[in-house]
DNA sequence: ATGTAATGTAACCTTTCGGTTACGCAATAA
DNA sequence: TTATTGCGTAACCGAAAGGTTACATTACAT
């Protein structure tokens, strides 16, 4: 299982309960009641949630409360701002691009220009 | 297959494929240069990035080259925001609900005062 | 002491994901 | 015309996702 903060969103059932945790601490049970998936599911998607850092537990007795740490979701907006800030630049330079694209495909890495580069990234 | 922005951007070689279109426009072929996996495996992911809105093609002779089309990720942003509106609120107040969490449990919604509702959403 | 409520987890199932190879086809180069 | 390039897609595959039921454990109520 891949444990990422984008992973964990990526599920809509995972984004609910992040909102109502966001709204307030509850225990697994009755978060487990807002939806209509059985309380074993609920139970994993915490626990991804809690390995992935975006929720923590506070046992109670035998119930275990569950709190949002929305901290790390900021690697999320960070990565979208990281993204839109490329995108702006390239708005203001895209009829640039584009003629560059057509004139000078080695200046911008074409299939032609180069071979499978392998093991070059990851 | 689910084809929402929180799905595309789960996958980190999406994540980076975007990134580099936000910088400037690519036709395939260049993307799947740059990773170490197969051409078609870049051919669906880019694909169902298409299929979310978040990249268009503009095809040009036999190539296509792929656009990012980064307003799409607003939703993630707004989704963010409001788990942390939500959050901040929850942390002004934090002691008073775990105060009334603890005397009052029927305000919460606990699982003893109700049963599984089932259909109650989705 | 006994029953029940809150929870974790194992075992299992089906569907989706992310990848591959193999092929087909249109546009371009030779 | 023929070869090559850029690409889509079908068929397949193993692993992971998301769900279920069944059972175990611990805290609490009686």
């Amino acid at each position: 299982m891949r444990r990422d903060v984008f992973q964990a969103i990526a599920d809509p059932t995972r984004r609910e309960i992040l909102h109502m945790l966001a709204h307030k601490p509850l225990n697994l049970n009755t978060v487990a009641e807002n939806f209509d998936v059985s309380r074993p599911a609920i139970s994993k998607h915490i626990k991804l949630l809690t390995e992935c850092g975006l929720v923590t537990i506070r046992p109670q007795g035998r119930e275990r409360y569950c709190e949002a740490r929305l901290e790390k979701l900021s690697e999320v907006s960070n990565w979208v701002e990281q993204c839109r800030k490329f995108w702006n630049q390239k708005l203001d330079a895209l009829e640039d691009y584009l003629k560059i694209l057509q004139r000078e495909p080695k200046q911008v890495s074409t299939s032609k220009s180069r071979k499978k580069s392998h093991g070059k990234r990851k």
